[in-house]
This record gives structure tokens, sequence and C-alpha cells, in this order.
RNA sequence: GGCGGCAUGGCCAAGUGGUAAGGCAGAGGACUGCAAAUCCUCCAUCCCCGGUUCGAAUCCGGGUGCCGCCUCCA
């Protein structure tokens, strides 16, 4: 089986290619490091990490790599704002993304480079396009002794092919776009971009050929990329908002830089929107993983980010992480029973028994790869483990039921096994069920508050009720406890309650 | 202004030529003192108009609506 992936140069669906047989070099755009990452972020990462972790499990050898931008002028603002130097901002922002990162079960990279440790890599990327007649200097800023360093930029009129992948003529780029932005007499084309920019006082710098500066911002993925990935490379991926500039430009300088070709396919995910419209931090209507994993569990978070095909938008609400939500948790408590029953059978190991497989398990199973080899369709993925599920369900009903066991077993493995492909499921399911559940309750029911005690005595109320079998005040009692979110259930082991998971009322 | 994307049941969402996956909600049934949870069953002809084709949600043309990029952005 051959995995195809929407190939952004082509605006096709194509079969991936791997430069070296059984090898793929995958380059991810990363976060500029200056603030906590926010959903639209958890996307993009969740998203490469199921391209990964699905052609892992194809067979392919991968090299992934992830970068950390940590110089930019948004970082040295931000680290001006908060009174802390521009490497405590970064080294803060770069372990909160990965704790958030490891919640998501996102796995790490193989390598995750950064800016400030690849200057010698970029400074030489530079000097070669500058050589072969592709960047130009021009007077900078004047230095703190008195000398003015320089800036280098890229001359975007001696490269043709520049604007394949965003599919815009350079005419095109000169008008609407330029009004906004701010003419510079000193370049040779508005288009132009800076590759180095020489300090400003007080502005972390290293020092160059050109004097003490820093890179500009796209010089160091196409440096980074080319170091660890090779000069020609397989996949370079990134959200849709990359594709111009950042990525046209990347591909003109190191092109420009080596005659080589560089990422040979490109992949772009689709934007999280709220309201229909892009997440993001200049509109202010995002929300941190953080924020989100504050009320939702983030296997919840991760499920809800791969109900929708990658390259499609996908609207953030509180109603489809809800909806998320109810999800999981359905399918983990389906787990846990399995479990439970399992253990209680002696055949906790599950997956290992001689019966023949199910044939609705061995469809799923080929379902799931098709799914995620055809251009990682994880909602064509989900729904594949809809009938196994379906089919436990029925067994945990009736478990005396011939086969039933069998049913169950094989569908817990297999779903086992898909948490492989998608980083779902895969967690001791009571653990996941009592954490969603004591979100729920500690928000809505804090310990020690009066909604608490509340509750507390209407349980006791009614079931001194249901004791004296007054089925009217225990109704009432009843009533009272769901209208303040507690749900009510009797069972065999006695009566438990559940605060409402939904966030309505 | 230039370029591009999307429009499927109440909501979310797959599906690129052969008669609409899946999830949520809803309805009916089982279970329950009543409920909840759980289980079973049911529930769309694909924005509008025209065209191509034996046959289109899927291709072409024209509308309408929404969104994105062109400035920092994942």
């Amino acid at each position: 089986m051959q995995i195809r992936i929407t190939n952004s140069l082509t605006r096709q669906k194509e079969p991936l290619r791997t430069l070296v047989p059984g090898k793929l070099s995958l380059y991810v755009c990363g976060v500029t490091v200056y603030d906590f990452s926010h959903v639209g972020h958890a996307r993009v990462y969740i998203v490469f990490d199921v391209v990964q972790r699905t052609a892992r499990r194809m067979g392919l050898d991968v090299t992934y790599v992830r970068n950390f931008t940590d110089v930019d002028d948004k970082i040295i603002a931000r680290a001006n704002q908060n009174g802390e130097t521009t490497d405590a901002l970064t080294t803060r922002m770069i372990a909160a993304f990965h704790e958030d990162m490891d919640r998501l079960d996102c796995e790490r990279p193989q390598v995750e480079p950064r800016v400030t440790t690849h200057m010698p890599e970029i400074v030489a990327m530079i000097e070669q396009i500058i050589a072969r007649g592709h960047g130009y200097v021009v007077p900078g800023e004047v230095q703190a002794d008195g000398s003015i360093a320089q800036d280098v930029y890229f001359d975007v009129r001696t490269f043709p092919p520049y604007g394949a992948l965003s599919g815009r003529s350079q005419d095109d780029n000169a008008d609407g776009a330029s009004e906004r932005v701010q003419h510079d007499a000193r370049k040779h084309s508005q288009a132009d971009f800076a590759l180095w920019k020489s300090a400003k006082p007080g502005e972390p710098f290293w020092n160059s050929p050109w004097g003490n500066g820093r890179p500009g911002w796209h010089i160091e993925c196409s440096a980074m990329a080319c170091k660890h990935l090779g000069e020609t490379f397989d996949v370079h991926c990134g959200g849709k908002d990359l594709v111009f500039p950042h990525h046209e430009n990347e591909i003109a300088q190191a092109r420009a830089a080596n005659g080589q070709e560089f990422a040979r396919q490109w992949m772009h995910n689709g934007f999280v929107t709220i309201d229909s419209e892009k997440m993001s931090k200049s509109l202010g209507n995002f929300f941190t993983i953080r924020d989100v994993l504050a009320r939702f569990h983030p296997q919840v978070l991760r499920y809800f980010l791969l109900t929708a095909h990658y390259t499609h938008p996908l609207n953030f609400s509180d109603r489809s992480l809800e909806e998320a939500q109810k999800r999981v948790l359905a399918i983990y408590e389906k787990l846990a029973a399995a479990e439970a029953l399992l253990t209680a059978r002696g055949m906790a190991s599950g997956g290992q028994m001689d019966e023949p497989e199910l044939e609705l398990v061995e469809n799923a199973r080929g379902e799931l790869q098709d799914a995620l080899c055809d251009d990682f369709n994880t909602p064509r993925a989900l729904a594949a483990l809809s009938e196994p599920i379906a089919a436990l369900s029925l067994a945990l009903d009736k478990p005396k039921a011939a086969g039933a066991l069998d049913v169950i077993a094989q569908v817990r493995a297999f779903l086992h096994e898909a948490s492989g492909w998608l980083g779902l499921f895969q967690h001791p399911p009571t653990t996941v069920v009592e954490a969603i559940v004591a979100q729920a309750r500690d928000r809505l029911f804090p310990p020690g508050s009066e909604a608490l005690a509340n509750v507390e005595r209407l349980l006791v109320e009614r079931q001194e009720a249901r004791a004296a079998k007054d089925w009217k005040r225990a109704d009432e009692a009843r009533d009272a406890l769901t209208q303040v979110g507690a749900e009510v259930r009797d069972g065999p082991q006695g009566t438990t309650w559940r605060p409402r998971l939904t966030d309505e009322a």
C-alpha cells in the first residue's frame, strides 16, 4: 500500500515520494516561542504526528525535524515587556511547548533545531546566496561604536521560479499588497525580503560578515532543513498560512543558495476557526492549549482535532468539544468495561488467542490503514472504529453469549493497535474516565463548596425517601439534583452520581 | 484589486462518475419504582440554474453565500 498526500505544489493528491527508498525525511515548521501555543498550533502538530506515525507504521524509516524559532521581533518585544532576557523567555516557552505536546501525545521529532544554535549554517547560506547573485547588501542600523552594520536582502527578481508554491506572479505581489507594506527605497524590488537584519540598540545580535545582527524570518528554516535533512528532502509541512511568504521564501533561499531542489513535496493543514474565522493571535480569537486542557482531557482535544480532514478548516466550539468528549468518554468506558471483564475471566492479556480473527476486526483494520494512507483521512479512520466498537458494546451487554469474550478481546486488541496510528485510546481507560469526570466535578462542585454539600444533602434525602418508598419525594430530590447538574445513577452497587459533562444551563 | 478554497440530514463530518461512511442530537423499543447509563431499531439525494454522460454530491459553465492568502501568523 502506498501513502498518498495532497501536494501543495501541484494541488493534487499524489503518491508520497521518498528520495531514498524506505526512508522519509520530514520537516515541519515549528513555533516562534514568545508565548503559549494555541489550538491552531495543536492541530498542526497533531496532524503531522499522525502523518509521522502512519509513515512509520507503513514501514518507513522517518526522520522528523521540527524547529523552534527562537530569534524574532516578537520574542524581543515580549521579553522586553516581561523584563526578562530573550533566552529566558524562549527557554520557558520551549518547555511549555514540550509539555503541551506531551500531554497531547505528539511524539517527539528526532531533531528540534533552534535558530540560535544554527548561526554558522545560516550565515553560510546567506553568503552562498550573495555569491550566486541572489542577495544584496545595503546599509543598516548604526551601531554603538558608530559603525554602520549592513542588512542583506534576497533579490526576488533574480529567481524566476518565485511564486510557484503560492501560485502568484511577481506582478500580483506588487499590486494590492504593496500599499500595506512600508516602502523601502533600499530594496531593488518591494517583494525582496530580509536575509539578515542589522541590530538595533538593545537587541540580541550575532556577529556576521555584515556586522552585528540576526537572521531574517525565513532563512532559518532553509538552513536548518538543509542541515538536518540534506539540500533535497522529501516533505516540508506547516500551516496553510505559511505558504506565502514563509515557504515561498524558504524555497527561493535554499535553491538560490545551492541550486538543489529543496523539499520535493509540500503539505499544508487548514486552520482552526472560530465562527468560521481563522483563530489567530492577531484577531485575538484564540484559546491556548492550556486554556482548553483546563476544561477538557487532552485525548478529547486530540480526538476533536482529528475529526475533520487536515486540509479543511475546523471550527472550534464548546459544542464540538463536548461532542468529542462524549465520544471519547464512551469509548474509554467501554474499554474499561472490557478490561474489567477480561481480567475477571483471567484473559487480561487479550488478543493472544488462537481463535481466527473476526472478519469485522479484519475489515476495520484494513479500512483504518486505507483511510490513513489515503492522505491521512482521519475522519474516515475514526469512522472505521465504529463497527468494532458497536460489536464490543453488544458483547459487553451480553457477555454470556457465544463468542462474546472473544469479540471483546479482539476489539480491545484492535483499538490498542489503532491507538498507535492515531495517538488515541492508548491510556489506561479507568484513568481517563476518572480524569474526565473529576475535571467536570471540580468545576461544577469544587471540594468543600456549598454546591457539593447541597448535592450530598439531596442524595441523602433521596435515599431516605427511596427507603421509605416515597417515590414522589425521591423524584423531587432527583429533579433537584439534575437541576444543579448532578446526574444520579442507581446501580446494583448502590447509587452513584456524576457531574453533568456539558456546559449548558 | 490579484490568487485560492469551501457549500452534504437539526448540528459536526467522510465521500472526485454508478444510485449518500461515521459521530452528536432526535424518535420508537428493551431495561428501570421513575430516571440515568447501557443495548436494539429508525432518521438526508448532497446551495441555485444550465450543460456533458446510459448514469453526477462527484465533470463543465454561470450564479449566490462563506472563508483564506497577498502584512505577523500554524
